[in-house]
DNA sequence: TTGTTAGTGTGTCATTTGACACAGTGGTTT
DNA sequence: AAACCACTGTGTCAAATGACACACTAACAA
């Protein structure tokens, strides 16, 4: 919960009224590595918010490669924004990578939120327009820097998911073969 | 001007009101080939909606190589978001890459459009959301195709890009070598 | 204890790629 | 016409990569 909170605050600086408001739409849930969050084929009606432990966001590919979307580590939202705004069906499934603790906010809750009140639908705005300026830049740090780099970035920035990550899953998440990071790993042994 | 009607009605369906209300707040500008809609290092003050024509949307990395991020076609729209939104400099320059028929949206119009009415604050929502939904999209298919597989792709769907394009700048945009973009087109040399 | 399973570490090899080099072409300028 | 320019087409070569194969380890279940 205190991790929403200073997340939020971080974020958006919502007041204190707000914030209390927000947090009473959601729901506590503690699950166990493996808890299956959504589903390919599936309708998600649901965002949630990581607060502890990282979720493994993927799909199939038309080869039937099993491929890395993202991976969720906390703090941060996790949702299927396509399928819970249009409710068509999700392409991709997402799987605790690790023990988690989430906050849940159902499709019904975040439209009663939204109508509410203009503030809410502002905030929602900004957090979808941070989500976008993110992914374009992480557009191009893919397009501009080599896997390697890559790598070597994300053991500095998100060491909690280079440390909880197979080599398969995280090969497949910097778009890679896993011999490819395993030498590449080999190369950096001394950290 | 019949696109931009076009483009919202299939995106967004506004009213008729709406949307003459809208157009009212755009200045129409035709461009040369070469012409300079915002720049490395400046302020990006507004949003551009290119009618016909293609726009050249790049950036120099660390390395010094002139780097392709995105090939605006038209019917779309095109900002530098974070600049926009947040006031930083821009990391990116975008460059007529055709002659081309702009609309030009300025910060204040954009602001004064999305504090009148709740209605433009959800539009823009609304845009944002869809635009994050194909930049998602866009980075699935380049984790799962290849160049190759992406380029055929781009034939298909894209031809007025592939036709107005030269080899180096579509490489780069693809995320690949001059020459190996090269090799690719010699090996699908019958349309 | 013994199997079973998931993931790791490592070697070989064919293929793909990027880097470099240079000739050719078409358009523009002087 | 001559010079210049941006871009294309092409060859060579070293390096990086993916695919495959297999032994090894750790965790967990029967």
């Amino acid at each position: 919960m205190e991790a929403l909170r200073t997340f939020l605050n971080h974020s958006e600086g919502l007041s204190k009224n707000d914030m209390v408001f927000l947090i009473d739409h959601l729901e506590e849930r503690r699950i166990k590595k493996g808890t299956v969050l959504f589903e390919q084929g599936a309708v998600v009606t649901t965002i949630f918010f990581v607060s502890t432990g990282i979720l493994h966001h993927f799909n199939y590919t038309e080869k039937g490669e099993k491929k890395t979307i993202d991976l969720h580590d906390a703090p941060c939202f996790c949702t299927d924004l396509e399928s819970f705004t249009e409710g068509k069906l999700s392409k991709d499934s997402c799987v605790a990578l690790t023990d988690a603790t989430i906050y849940v906010l159902t499709k019904e809750k975040y439209d009663a939120l939204v109508n509410t009140n203009v503030k809410w639908s502002n905030f929602v705005k900004r957090v979808i327009e941070k989500t976008l300026v993110n992914i374009l830049e992480q557009l191009k740090t893919i397009a501009n820097k080599t896997i390697e780099e890559r790598y070597l970035e994300l053991v500095k920035t998100k060491p909690d998911i280079v440390q909880n990550t197979s080599v398969g899953i995280l090969a497949s998440y910097l778009g890679t073969s896993r011999e490819t990071l395993h030498r590449i790993r080999k190369k950096h042994l001394f950290a």
